[in-house]
RNA sequence: GGGUCGGUAGCGAAGUGGUCAAACGCACCUGGCUGUAAACCAGGCUCCUAUGGAUUCGGGGGUUCGACUCCCUCCCGGCCCA
């Protein structure tokens, strides 16, 4: 029951490739441009920070001048981005590139980017710092459970979906309702704005052996280590005034490279902590991708890098020819 | 060889006669996810023919109506003395 959504020659192909941490997206999709006319569109909450490089596995100098990506390092590790900024980023690029008559290939594995770009995010007002700070100060001394209730007073419906524990869910349904006097759940009840001129193939690399997976994350984190990211967040802390509550700080990796500069865990505690977090990552990711709709999905361990990309191609070819 | 402390679920660690299949933390598994998402949050985590049942707390034996908890013994580990 595979879909072809890019059977409709009326609409404009767009190619989808999501999976997990360390399943090899990167390699593949660098090797995709060798053969299809494409761009890549970099679609990581990581790899929009310049200067991070190692400890979000961006492809290499090397790499990038072969096969440029979109949507990396377009902002300072002081800095922070937003799923909607990447919806305005992403569509406008894929038209750019529509317009050049080559295929957005987007690439990644931050899939509620994926999610919102496919089918769309309701009109919301941006983040508000003073706001959220002011919140984050009243739920640390009286509780969350406080502005949970309050929440319900002003959006039961809201509340009613997000658990008391949810500090950051709660604190967003607060802070929308005070920026507009609208409830989120009002907003939730419009329509999603989704553009109906393009067509995408949705392709899932997804890793049935966890074993496996967790094996690579470890190997890709001694790898981070022995390239040097301790050197790079030092050199990152020189240089920016960051702190750790920075979206940019609470990459996996980082935040535990925080702690062992800080000195609070030692060295082997930074190692197994960070490569824990990444196998949660990884399994996360795995969620959206089991329960994302119309997606192929193709176990990167069982198919070779060329049968995924015969793969992909041929689900290509009814509009490319 | 003598003394001493200790051996609890994958790991760490509570429990010291019943309310214990065993707190809590971590790992792990499953799930949720609309402007922080590499974030934030929830549930599960001995086994089963499962609103109940079976087998667990180093091994074996004993006391007791009843033991992870008390006694004996064996095995293993730490520390101290020789």
């Amino acid at each position: 029951m595979a879909v072809n959504p890019l059977a409709d020659s009326e609409k404009l192909p767009v190619v989808f490739l999501m999976g997990p941490t360390a399943s090899g997206k990167t390699d593949l999709a660098i090797s995709l441009t060798q053969n299809t006319a494409c761009e890549i569109i970099s679609v990581d909450s990581a790899m929009i920070y310049r200067e991070m490089d190692i400890g979000t596995a961006k492809p290499n100098a090397d790499e990038l001048a072969r096969a440029p990506h979109h949507l990396i390092n377009i902002r300072n590790p002081d800095e922070s981005y937003s799923v909607a900024e990447f919806c305005q980023d992403a569509n406008q690029l894929i038209d750019n590139i529509h317009a050049r008559n080559k295929i957005p290939l987007l690439v990644g594995g931050t899939i509620m980017y994926f999610h919102a770009l496919q089918f769309g995010i309701n009109e919301l007002p941006a983040a508000n710092q003073e706001l959220r700070e002011r919140m984050n100060r009243i739920g640390k001394t009286q509780g969350w459970n406080v502005l949970h209730q309050k929440l319900t007073q002003v959006d039961p419906e809201s509340a009613a979906k997000i658990h008391p524990n949810d500090s950051q869910r709660i604190q967003r349904a607060l802070e929308v309702y005070d920026l507009t006097g609208v409830k989120l759940s009002s907003y939730h009840a419009n329509q999603n704005l989704v553009r109906a001129d393009i067509s995408i193939l949705n392709i899932g690399l997804f890793p049935h052996q966890r074993e496996q997976l967790h094996a690579n994350i470890a190997h890709r984190f001694d790898n981070m280590l022995e390239q040097g990211v301790v050197e790079e967040l030092i050199a990152l802390r020189q240089k920016w005034q960051l702190n750790m509550h920075m979206p940019s700080m609470r990459c996996i990796g980082y935040r535990q490279l925080w702690s062992y500069i800080e000195n609070d865990i030692d060295r082997e505690q930074m190692r197994d902590q960070a490569i824990a977090a990444t196998r949660q990552l990884a399994k996360r990711q795995l969620t959206w991708l089991r329960h994302y709709p119309e997606t192929k999905l193709i176990d990167p361990y069982i198919s070779s890098t060329e049968q995924i990309k015969l793969e992909i191609i041929h689900q290509l070819q009814p509009t490319n020819c």
